[in-house]
DNA sequence: AAATTAACTTGCTTTTTGCAAGTTAATTTA
DNA sequence: TAAATTAACTTGCAAAAAGCAAGTTAATTT
């Protein structure tokens, strides 16, 4: 499979990688939710197909994305991560909370976390941006 | 039709209403390219299946996204608009355009625009934000 | 050694997309 | 003013993608 790009506006070429219901939630579960591993992602309660998991980890590695390791703790697993491509994916997934938090009903710990993150957007998205760049420089 | 949500996640319900590969195209194309007519939208770059707009134009309205209207110059033409809704995405899209403007292959006046915002997003955000408001405030 | 776990793959059904052609009302043209 | 064109869809069908259940293989745990 590959990407096909319907044009060059760069809108649409972000939506070509990245723009189906399901990659964001994978870059999601690496980026807040301390999950790295197929069947980490598996249990999220979005409730992903197991084919179309294989098949969004592909191509999001394909698309330099995430990038594949060794766990540390098994050779059994594998360990996703995060590429600093994906890292910077991180401003639109913070402008996405925001916008669901006031337009859609979401669960009141979203409600609060979207409180603070109103309020001071531009230093908490720094820090974590920072907190998970580092993080790959020094593997 | 209606929209499942798959979860609380505020990231997975905006994906739930907005996550496909053409409804952002949509709200780009009345936001920055001045299109708000049925056949401007199928006329864009993507080729978008005239069924396809028509399902997604319609999902866009359940949601409050987009309303539509009389034309101002024809009966036989609808005009869709933004709602306030809809206009607060523009920091999505803007995040969108940054990112891909740093990684993916893009237009060169894509890469332009890219630069200046990139220096001044703030600036430019709030601007055009204020513009698009105005134009719904005052119909 | 047997059971379990992890990461997939396979086969099949359902849903969504894409494409071409057709419909209806409003508008423009000859 | 009749005929052609435009605008906004709708319909039918084939192709692609998503969802679901079960199966495979290698590593790990019991």
């Amino acid at each position: 499979m590959k990407i096909k790009q319907r044009s060059d506006c760069p809108i649409s070429s972000a939506l070509d990688v990245i723009g189906d219901k399901w990659s964001l939630l994978i870059v999601r579960d690496i980026m807040m939710n301390g999950k790295n591993t197929y069947n980490e992602f598996l249990k999220s309660n979005e409730k992903i197909a197991t084919n179309v998991l294989a098949d969004r980890l592909s191509m999001l590695e394909k698309s330099d994305i995430i990038s594949k390791e060794e766990h540390p703790e098994s050779k059994a697993k594998i360990y996703y991560k995060l590429t600093k491509k994906g890292i910077r994916l991180l401003p639109v997934l913070i402008e996405l909370i925001l916008w669901a938090d006031e337009y859609l009903p979401v669960s009141s710990a979203a409600i609060t976390y979207g409180y603070a993150l109103k309020k001071d957007k531009e230093k908490i998205t720094k820090q974590m941006m920072r907190t998970l760049l580092k993080r790959i420089s020094d593997k």
